[in-house]
DNA sequence: GATGAATATGCGACTTACTCGCAAGACGTC
DNA sequence: GACGTCTTGCGAGTAAGTCGCATATTCATC
C-alpha cells in the first residue's frame, strides 16, 4: 500500500502472458459488488497462472512479484472472499495448510502419497453419484464433499 | 478399520454389550510395550464409554472426573498413541477440532449438516469399493480416507 | 478531472489447536 | 523394594489463520 507508489492503470494492466480467465475472475469480483483492487488482480493472476495448487503463503510470495506492497491478511481474506465466490476452490488436506486452486476445472478430488506428500487429482462420476445419493437417503443435499485418499505405492511384483 | 485383528480369542470370546472393549484398549497398550498409567487407563474409559464423538477437550474434562490429574498434553499425547495402534479414530472435519472414537465400528464415514454442525455417520462399500478401485489404477493401495459430505437438509415437500 | 463515501488494506495483536523440552514422577520388572 | 525407563505436567512454542482499527484506495457521481 504505502510502499508501492507507482501510477497504476487500471484496465490496462500489461502483464505479459494473462489468459482470459483472469479477466474473469476479475469479472467475477466486481459483480459481486467488491472493488478489483491491485492486490486482488495481484492474488488472481496469481491463481490462474499456478499450476500447482499454492497455499497462502506460496500465494502471498507470488503476488508480491507482481505487488510488492500485499500483506498475508489480504491474502487470506481475498481467497476467502473468491471460495465464498465459488470462483477458487479451497483444498484442505489434513495434516497440510490449505492449498487453493481455481474452480474452473471439473471438479476432483485427491489422492495422496503418504510417504512423499504427493496429490493427484481424479474423478469419479460414480463415488460423486453414490454420495448424492446417500444424502439424498438422509434428507439432505450435498452442497460440497472431500475426500482424499491417502495411499502408499504398490511395490508388490 | 484395523480392529479386525484381535489379539486374542479368534472367533468366540467377544460378547456383545459388556465393555470389555476398556479391557482391550489396555491390552492394546500393553502389548504395543506401552505403559498403562493411571491417565491412559482414565482416557481409554473414557473413550471406551463415549457415544458421541470428544474432542480432546471433552475427553480431558471426563477423564478428569475419573483422574483429575490429567493434563491437555497427556489427552494428546495418548490420543495420537492410541489412533497410531489403530485403536482409535481420529475424525477431523473441515473446520472443527479433531474428534476421537474407539475403532472398533466398522469404518464409516460422515455427512455433516452445515447448518446445525450435526454430524450423521454413514457406511458405503459402493464407495469404499470405488476408492481401492481408483486407487489400484494409480498404482496405490488405500491406506486411510477421509470422506466428508457437508449438506444441507432438503426442504423440498 | 475532482470529490467523497464506502470498501479494502496493512499491521500487529490475538486465537485456536496442538506440540515440545525438560525435570519430576510413576510403571513394572527384577 | 529398587531401579531403569517410560510418562507426565507445566509452560513455552508453533502453525495457520482471524480481527480491530487507523489509513489508503476504489469507483460512482458530479
Amino acid at each position: 500500500m504505502s510502499s508501492s507508489e507507482r501510477p497504476h492503470s487500471p484496465a490496462a494492466g500489461a502483464a505479459p502472458g494473462r489468459s482470459g480467465r483472469a479477466d474473469e475472475l476479475r469479472d467475477a469480483l466486481h459483480e459481486a459488488g467488491l472493488r478489483v483492487t491491485r492486490q486482488r488482480a495481484a492474488i488472481v493472476e496469481v491463481l490462474d497462472e499456478a499450476d500447482d495448487h499454492p497455499d497462502a503463503h506460496d500465494v502471498l510470495a507470488r503476488a508480491r512479484r507482481i505487488e510488492p506492497g500485499v500483506s498475508l491478511a489480504t491474502v487470506y481474506r481475498t481467497l476467502a472472499v473468491l471460495t465464498d465466490k465459488g470462483v477458487v476452490n479451497r483444498v484442505a488436506i489434513e495434516g497440510t495448510p490449505a492449498r487453493f486452486e481455481t474452480a474452473d476445472a471439473p471438479h476432483h478430488d485427491h489422492l495422496v502419497d503418504v510417504e512423499t506428500g504427493e496429490v493427484i487429482e481424479f474423478v469419479s462420476a460414480e463415488i460423486e453419484a453414490a454420495q448424492r445419493r446417500i444424502a439424498r437417503a438422509h434428507g439432505y443435499d450435498v452442497l460440497w464433499h472431500r475426500l482424499e485418499l491417502h495411499c502408499r505405492k504398490r511395490d508388490d511384483a
